[in-house]
DNA sequence: TATGAATGAGGTTTCATTCAT
DNA sequence: TATGAATGAAACCTCATTCAT
């Protein structure tokens, strides 16, 4: 009943170009983003595309549905980045190893714990994006470790997962900044301070 | 016999106009840049001190300066912070203690912790105003404690005070970050850990 | 069957449209330089042509551009205009003509010798401009002319062009000055000084 | 009745001052003029002057009357010049060297060619100066001249003052530009023309 | 009388966004 | 559906000019 009475028939082709231009639109919106900054003119988008400006406004009516979509596609690798344990790991292992990835993703995707910051269009969206995918895994990660003893119960995965986001900002601005001891000495804090080891 | 005797001086009390005026700018600029980041247009810190945006361009020729100028101000009362120790604390709680003082700063000069990372003009300037004043206190801080054996000996002053600062941002966008907590696991990560208590 | 066989072609329409509007503009301009100078705001030559303020940027991205192009155009006129050297007459003749023709030009195009020496953007390239497409013409005329024994040979083009230009100077602002009898005392100066009266 | 009422008695010192500073803005604004041409901010005549900008507004309301009496100045010394004849020369030696004369100045004070012929405030005055003191004794030097049979007696003066201006502008934008030949080339168009070659 | 701080109009330029083709 | 030309608001910065001291 939906395509069926469209115009002239858009052909299977038409809706995949369309698909292509959209993706096409997420990489070079990442690629800029990267460089000049979440507030990028839309021109240089649309150029690095190769596509025309009007071609982004029709996929991403607002710069803030270009910005979710860019992340959102690259959240989602990251979502399903726990679903391996490892087999033998401790919950804290496993939980370490995820920090670090999550810290890997920010910091690769140059800009983007910045960009989370970006008081923006788009800017709640985009953090509402970060809490609905990666929340859950990083809350599960955080319960389990605490169950099993390793670390403390009483910290908020939420706190935990902006506290990442936020030190990992600067890794490029202030090149002799070692986010990666931060983020080590935050998650040593976690564990289970040593008050009685009997 | 009138102005003979007068030093060079061109009437002390223009003198005491002008530098109240850039008292107005600080103070305008500080509580702008707050509300508006620091991009906010020049025109709308000319407003907020009730000055003339040429008179902007006067005391601060560039952005950078004021920037600059906004933060030193305000940099000079943290800086002597530590230098009252309360007596009979432990270097660790004069160190927690300094630290907290230092986050109180970038969060009630909101936006402060943000603005750091700014990649605009007098970005440069501020971060090294930042290490200038402040690096040599929370080095200082961090030696006293680690030489009383409360805190590990490997962690450097610079990456300390920058993920200090990375913490608290975002307490304003998102209401439900408690950055304390966070600021808290890291000092806890901070502590000799655990190797044995007994 | 339908885009397939098209040129690259972004619709001829368009197109023809941007033309149309370049030619709007470089009109305006050159209206608006005599005016006002070739230092007359942007937004002046965009109200004249009828068009926004980012137009004239995108089709000049700089004032040089706009400045060459008004002229540019309008000299390709004159290049051209010793080409019909109307058969019988002496080659100082051929000079004379041409030399109050570039005259004309100049007084016509109101403000463009004065325009020529404005010390602001575009003015070397506008210089340039004159020297590349005036230049050949006159100096073949001076060396036709000279060959015919009509004339000294030890005149260079360059100065003398920008003689005759200098001499139309003023022909706006001060409505007395008769710039014609000094163009003419100046090729009056050029003949074979009365070889030998005896 | 004038000075008798003013104040407690202006002392013929401080009337000295008052020249002395307007002296210095002269020479400070000719100078300046020079270097910026004559749109040079207010601010910078002050500064090479050595004294505040509201003691320009002070000593010429307008930016009008500081042009005018920079050049008024420098006009005196040329209306004078043709007054030591050196006896023996011919009327037209006498008339060619006090042309070069006007040359040297308007060329050595680099800018003026063009300044005669600016479009601001003070251009219609700064003409008028020069019509008022040099065109008498041009009109006498090129009437003695041609009364000697030397030259044309159908050109007049003040067009001839304002081509010999004219042929001056640009020496400075166009190094390669030899103004002097081309005054010579009028000089020499003024000459009797070939009597008659009959 | 001299000063120079303050003002703000006016120029430049950049981009987000619309819309005719 | 895609394009990119056009628009114009908004930011920047520079002085001419005023006026309190």
């Amino acid at each position: 009943m939906s395509t069926a009475d469209m115009p002239p028939a858009p052909s299977g082709r038409q809706r995949s170009d369309v698909r292509r231009n959209e993706q096409k639109l997420l990489d070079a919106a990442a690629s800029v983003f990267v460089r000049m900054g979440i507030d990028a003119p839309v021109r240089e988008i649309a150029a690095e595309a190769g596509l025309g400006m009007g071609t982004v406004y029709r996929h991403f009516p607002t710069r803030a549905d270009l910005v979710v979509a860019v992340f959102r596609h690259q959240l989602d690798a990251l979502a399903v980045a726990a679903d391996n344990p490892a087999a033998a790991d401790t919950p804290y292992e496993v939980l370490r190893r995820w920090v670090h990835r999550f810290a890997d993703f920010l910091v690769t995707k140059h800009g983007l714990a910045e960009a989370l910051h970006s008081d923006q269009a788009g800017f709640e969206a985009l953090h509402n994006e970060f809490v609905e995918r990666l929340l859950p895994v990083l809350d599960q990660l955080l319960k389990d470790s605490a169950s099993a003893g390793c670390t403390r119960a009483d910290v908020r995965a939420y706190d935990f997962m902006l506290a990442i986001g936020n030190l990992c900002i600067g890794v490029e601005t202030f090149p002799d900044y070692q986010a990666r001891r931060m983020i080590d000495l935050l998650l040593a804090g976690l564990t289970r301070t040593a008050p009685a080891p009997s």
